[in-house]
DNA sequence: CTGAAAGCGCTTACAG
DNA sequence: CTGAAAGCGCTTACAG
């Protein structure tokens, strides 16, 4: 159980440690009987470099931070840890995550201080963190952003997003084309970007319709759970405004409770009511009736997203870019045209 | 931007380099002015330490790795890594995660033998991983196993698990309380042992019930998307087992696979069918109808597996345990007592 | 193509 | 209560 260390595989190969070190970086200039002879005293002795020796004497970390300013579950978060995670072991990166929802936000930089990691990715929400992103700006640590947030506050940030507000306008001209004309929305109030670009979206695809946009029948709420949240936005919304034959959920996780406070009421889905999301989690494909949504490249982001930051630890000279990625709409069962029966 | 190190700390604090590291491990024996020096010099300079430096002086790696034997996304998966990372981070360690369905095994004994991890816990599909288990047990690392697997292959590890089979027997027996006498089961055909004790379960409710066990009605089968299968093999059970009112499915995933198969075929939940899931993961109460489910407590899981993986860590004497932790019916929308008219 | 020396930034073990 | 020395296991920068 003794550590075996490069030492020991430099004495058992008859070379020097500097020779093992070549070897194990893959440098050129290595004869081919050493590399031989390096390689099996390597394999017989079972030998792994100690990783925290390396970066100490290299001075690099070999890590990647992402930052979720909300928790770390959830479909839509754990598809990007998923595709972060493959893309950063592609590139023999670590993956460090954290959640400055309920932390300090100072941990995130002392990872940092503590070389823990080179650089960070942000959610929307953690892109919002004043104290995060000051801090961030006057340490000069690289870090990308998935999804969009003021530009003027990341001048040398990446982005990798999709166009929210496009999209939430295709989503809403879906259901116009259906012949929906009484159309509601429902969303965070959290301040995000994201969000208001989405309820824009859906308002610009009104207006173009010529369709006067109603503030009561676009409802939105902060809170933490999104199905709590469509619940009660949802429920208090139909029961009101009965004029409603279609809702547009800005996100698929509103979605869903949508669905459900609509069964609850016993109402059906898409008979009675349209219901179209936003995001096209893996779950979106699994609802009863499954989801019509928006489908937006989680993985792709996120793998592109981890690509964009190592560029930029490995050459601090490289510009930062705003990579728009394309949406899609995905039509599945959970809306259909608008007949007149639905008039209640 | 240079590195702020510990010996710029001892200087501008006019101590000793060791003195600042008592100070920054909290060891005692420190006068109470020189504590103040230190304390200061750090906040004035910002210093942060150095954690590979750390690591490789002290020999410790203050870390574990999370091994899963499919993906890192999904409700399931996502809520136990959600909660371990909590933990972890209370006990000051880092949190890897591993999934070992496209890596090499190896990967993850590289991890150790490159302390960069000081032990893992393992998930069901790791924990059956016979060439990992093996490595794992003759370099004697630490793991603790979520979820139930042979213990004799694990001679010295940790469970901290539900019992199976019995939460998987109430959820069958409240189907029957219910009065249903036609009950169809639904599961992976993995060879895992989760698997096999909830159909074990099962079957041992109908049993006591006097219900013949029918193999045409309890259905299982390997595959990698839970939806897909559950689709397709909900859709072939009711449509040639008509006498079915009740389904019970081996997870979630699979019940909400079902809930839209059943949707899919114009029959109404809980009114036609009845189903039950298990796992009760977030998405369960989402669904329309919202699922009746069985409870495991995943948080606790992972937070129990962190903490008795980081005794054992540091205590290697420590003896293993296995901690079997209480499931609960919870009863939501998607069951209903059996009526005749349910005869098709 | 190969190596000896110095050093990365901490902690350990030993003194006093 | 405090410190000087050695060392953790690598890589860097310099030679040859």
């Amino acid at each position: 159980m003794a550590t075996v260390t490069l030492d020991d595989v430099a004495k058992r190969a008859g070379v020097s440690k500097k020779t093992v070190s070549r070897v194990l970086n893959n440098e050129p200039r290595v004869a081919a009987p050493t590399l031989e002879k390096v390689k099996s005293a390597i394999a017989e002795l079972d030998y792994v470099p100690n990783v925290s020796a390396r970066k100490l004497s290299s001075g690099k970390t070999m890590a990647i931070g992402m930052v979720f300013g909300w928790q770390v579950s959830g479909p839509f978060v754990s598809e990007l840890i998923e595709s972060a995670l493959q893309e950063s072991n592609r590139h023999d990166y670590n993956l460090f995550l954290y959640s400055i929802a309920n932390n300090d936000p100072m941990k995130v930089i002392e990872a940092y201080l503590g070389k823990q990691v080179d650089g960070f990715i942000l959610d929307t929400l953690a892109g919002k963190n004043k104290e995060l992103v000051h801090r961030l700006n006057s340490l000069n640590v690289p870090y990308v952003l998935i999804h969009p947030t003021s530009k003027r506050e990341h001048p040398n940030a990446s982005f990798v997003r999709i166009n929210d507000e496009l999209a939430a306008k295709q989503a809403t001209e879906y259901l116009l084309r259906l012949g929906h004309r009484c159309i509601g929305y429902i969303g965070f109030h959290a301040g995000i970007t994201v969000e208001k670009d989405r309820l824009s979206g859906y308002q610009q695809a009104l207006q173009e319709a010529g369709i006067p946009f109603r503030e009561e029948w676009a409802v939105r709420r902060y809170g933490t759970s999104p199905f709590g949240i469509a619940y009660e936005l949802v429920t208090d919304l139909i029961s009101h405004q009965k004029q409603l034959t279609a809702v547009f959920a800005s996100t698929d996780a509103l979605a869903m409770g949508a669905l459900s406070a609509i069964w609850h009421m016993g109402l059906r889905i898409p008979d009675d009511i349209s219901v179209i999301g936003f995001d096209d989690i893996a779950y979106a494909s699994m609802t009863a009736p499954p989801l019509t949504t928006i489908h937006q490249p989680l993985d792709e982001i996120a793998s592109l997203a981890v690509r964009l930051l190592i560029d930029k630890i490995e050459d601090p000279s490289a510009k930062p870019v705003d990579l728009v990625l394309p949406t899609r709409l995905v039509v599945r069962d959970s809306c259909k045209p608008f007949s007149d029966g639905q008039v209640k």
